[in-house]
DNA sequence: CTGAAAGCGCTAACAC
DNA sequence: GTGTTAGCGCTTTCAG
């Protein structure tokens, strides 16, 4: 039997002292108080720390941004999730995140819904329709890291049409015409946004490849197709494929970027530590987090939710995984 | 002038339903009650979703923990926290995070600590005695990465001595004695139990050298000391070390593991991507954030509270960064 | 199985 | 400035 006492109320605190639950309440919110000292002794005296969902209750507002994520130990989201944390603490807000990789997005976003202000919901892979239907009762929502025309909700991206773009354009100057792009999760806004700056690029002159590289064993495949169809520069879907692509081709004797150019995305992390370091895109996780924080923070504030939709640069990073074509 | 109505109440549903108050909340509580179907129905058209604030209040319970991190971006933390919410989730608690990196640790976990039922601390950077007393008013909290004597609360570890002392005798083994300890954030558990294993290294013959290395300029600094000082192996703190080491040993053309071996810490995504691929320790991060709800819950559930300390076990593992010595 | 009623701890008029 | 009072939305006796 545990010998905790429940905690101490703002009546107990008012009582010891001497006045009524209202002033200790405006001690609280800062209002000024005859008597400031003796109250704080009380406060102190009683380890009083206010109830929050007494607080809440009585405010209608939790003061809270629910955050989902498809997998919080992932470092693109985790510095999503950190930039919206860090904004929203400057304004009292506090941050409740859900992993949902093991949850159904539907429900994680409806659980938190239940303790949140506002949701921001990073990437979520749902369809169009599907999200279109759910945001209406989440609401204030704001989408970060997917554009889903026709939900009316603010929804803040990147441009890695762009960047890919930019990417392409990097290796294109360099002599490269073969080039293969190695695709992260299929269906994924993210992916999709990539590709069709392949589709672009044909225009210029590319003659671009898809290959699936999401898991392990399509990489390998990817990366055989790309041995032998004279392909001369990998693009990735992000910076850990290609890094397992670079890892890979070490193994099979085959340099980088001498005999083959490899491309990152994202710029998280161990891009720039790599051998050779690994020409990218730089992604702006911060921005795109404190850019979502403040579309939320209108909406809760009682802007209208309108389907805004917001496309960040991103910039090309040169480093080293790209060369020159070799004379063929 | 936002359009948005309060949200439906359990008043309004039960009297769309033609029934009580007390139905619907049973409804909800998993009760049976005479007719589901009519109250689901009164759910679904006012899109009505129970008031959390109110729920607790009543209930004295949150269903919530709070997790304080130092840097939520930083991939060993973010590990930790997933764990911790993927294994709370499953008994229906929420996950409420913050970020200490700009703000107090005292007023973070204060203020977590309002709306959570429990908290776990990170690797808390305060003194034991201030953490002491902290704790105190904290209940029930449990501390993770940090072993504090004296503070009456769980705490739970890796045994970070043991494995660095493995990581020693591996790259003894191979001959070196010369070895220097790159380390990390000082004044840190971490940090003081891998320099603990470096003293008793001395007992078998090592002959160590620690060099700080956390930020930038320092590890610059403890290259150059390494490569003049007869030194053979670095070991560094944590992988991240690790990496920018060998990135800048490229640099200046020293190469590992053939002139100087390096190894890493925690294992935590690039040490087995790297170009060569990094000997470290496998830190079990998972474990640990399992570990801490576990006893968190416990505590949670009126459990005692006390100063238990578990430390949990992480192997060496050989990749390719250490080589055996060069004969001289 | 159901309804009526009494709060959970706090805030915000309102009257002093 | 301060006290009194009336709820915020829900759960849970208690009596049917």
């Amino acid at each position: 039997m545990a010998g905790s006492k429940a905690p101490p109320t703002i009546q107990e605190v008012a009582e010891l002292a001497g006045v009524s639950k209202s002033t200790i309440s405006r001690y609280f919110s800062g209002f000024p108080v005859r008597n400031p000292e003796q109250i704080r002794a009380a406060v102190e005296r009683l380890g009083y720390r206010p109830n929050s969902a007494a607080r809440d209750l009585k405010n209608g507002r939790t003061r809270t941004v629910g955050v989902a994520v498809r997998d919080l130990a992932d470092l693109y989201f985790a510095r999503i999730l950190r930039a919206i944390g860090l904004a929203s603490s400057e304004v009292g807000f506090h941050l409740l995140v859900a992993d949902t990789s093991l949850t159904s997005e539907r429900l994680a976003y409806e659980t938190l819904r239940q303790r949140a202000d506002g949701l921001i919901l990073c990437a979520p892979q749902l369809d169009d329709s599907e999200l279109e239907s759910l945001v209406d009762d989440l609401r204030p929502v704001v989408i970060v890291d997917r554009l889903a025309p026709g939900v009316r909700a603010p929804q803040v991206g990147v441009d890695f049409y762009a960047a890919m773009l930019g990417l392409i354009a990097h290796t294109m100057d360099l002599g490269h015409r073969r080039i293969a792009y190695f695709a992260g999760p299929p269906r994924s806004w993210g992916d999709r946004e990539r590709r069709r700056a392949f589709e672009t690029a044909k225009t210029f002159g590319a003659i671009p490849t898809i290959l699936e590289a999401a898991d392990s064993d399509q990489l390998d495949a990817a990366i055989n197709t790309a041995l032998s169809d004279g392909t001369t520069a990998i693009l990735s879907f992000d910076d850990f494929i290609a890094s397992s692509t670079i890892s890979r081709l070490r193994k099979l004797d085959v340099s980088v970027p001498d005999e083959i150019s490899v491309t990152g995305f994202d710029d998280v992390g161990y891009a720039s530590l790599s051998n050779p370091e690994i020409t990218t895109v730089r992604t702006p996780l911060g921005d795109l987090g404190e850019r979502a924080w403040s579309e939320l923070r209108a909406l809760i504030e009682g802007a209208e939710a309108t389907a805004t939709s917001v496309l960040l640069p991103a910039e090309v990073v040169v480093r080293a995984s790209v060369a020159a074509i070799a004379k063929a």
